[in-house]
DNA sequence: GAAGAATACGAACGATCGTACTTATGAACA
DNA sequence: TGTTCATAAGTACGATCGTTCGTATTCTTC
């Protein structure tokens, strides 16, 4: 049910969003959903809650498990990125790419929700740099909110792109372009060449 | 009257703009909007065309006539771009950013219109990276295309970074790391320095 | 000055929006 | 078994959507 409203939200934006349609979509009735989530806004935020779950299960917490702190996971977590937009988990792409231009001038609690985990995302993209740097891994490195800023202009910019031109290219665009970024920093080639490098990985 | 619309578009969406409200906003009749445009549609593409002049006159004219071919126009460029979105031009920064990613996955002839016009910037900055790779100017580029794309996903994410948060700092972060891009590839760092440097230039 | 096209108008169309109110349906519990 | 309470459905509300119609005004052109 949730699923679908963020699906479709990521399509027709978060505004797009009906009761009306999703009422249909999903076999209930209008009157149904409004009740269940009392309003639209709220509506909203509840899909912003859901699209926050399937993004830690799809990017965050696989890198968690997969691999331990420092510049592999760091590579790991840019790479789940592009996976998790590369296979449309969302019809429209990333959810928080499409939302956040959506509402970056609209203020109110449903921008502040996005905001915040949007955030979210970026600190912990942060803190993972931080390791990295601690490690020694990025010694040309030292500040890595920078590099965050460089690191997801690259990866929404990819996406936005992808579904523009319903292309791949520009996910390879973002795979040479961290790459090279990350190599200008003193990393690792070897573990720098696994961003892009097999499907799944 | 054209311009109005542009403005509330980037922060309403192009799907958000209303016949009716534009007709109040302007002081014209609805029936009056409608019957000028033809359809909702129609109106969707003469705004495009209106925010891709808008573009041209404050972006693209004013590099060419300020400085000639080379690195030294691609800086100006960039910094133009980004005086562009922090002077809100339009209300909801730039107007392609915004409508790119409202109808990234929504095809038809608007997505065509954005498309296009946004690939001819693209396509602009892509022959002005070639030139300063032709004159020398970036010895260690060998592909004008990835710059393009890295350049424009530091312009792009800063714009909307700088509105979601109403910060001026993600305008910063874009410029060191356009810098830094340029000079990690052998450009002259007297002509990078322009960028963010003055006020106005 | 008369005839024509072009433009803007008020009014109304059916459709859909978000929301509120009222009525069943059904499970939990005394 | 009877009562309670939450959930969903049905209905209806006022508002607004994009569009169309017929009309009045303005301007061009002969």
């Amino acid at each position: 049910m949730l699923s679908h409203a963020v699906d479709t939200a990521t399509v027709d934006g978060l505004d797009g969003l009906t009761i009306g349609r999703l009422a249909d979509a999903s076999g209930h009735s209008k009157s149904g959903i409004a009740t269940l989530f009392g309003s639209k806004e709220q509506l909203q935020l509840a899909v912003v809650a859901a699209a926050r779950e399937v993004f830690i299960d799809r990017v965050v917490a696989p890198a968690r498990a997969r691999t331990p702190r420092g510049l592999i996971r760091v590579c790991t977590l840019l790479g789940d990125w592009l996976d998790y937009s590369r296979d449309r988990v969302f019809r429209g792409g990333c959810f928080f790419a499409a939302t956040s231009v959506e509402f970056d001038a609209k203020p109110g609690v449903v921008r502040d929700a996005i905001v915040a985990a949007s955030s979210e995302w970026e600190d912990y993209l942060t803190v993972s740099i931080e390791y990295a740097m601690a490690a020694g891994e990025l010694p040309l490195l030292d500040d890595a909110r920078q590099l965050t800023f460089e690191m997801v202009s690259f990866l929404e910019a990819a996406n936005t792109r992808s579904l523009l031109h319903t292309s791949e290219e520009p996910y390879r665009r973002a795979e040479v372009a961290l790459r090279a970024r990350l190599t200008s920093l003193g990393g690792d080639p070897e573990l720098i060449a696994s961003i892009g490098a097999a499907p799944a990985g």
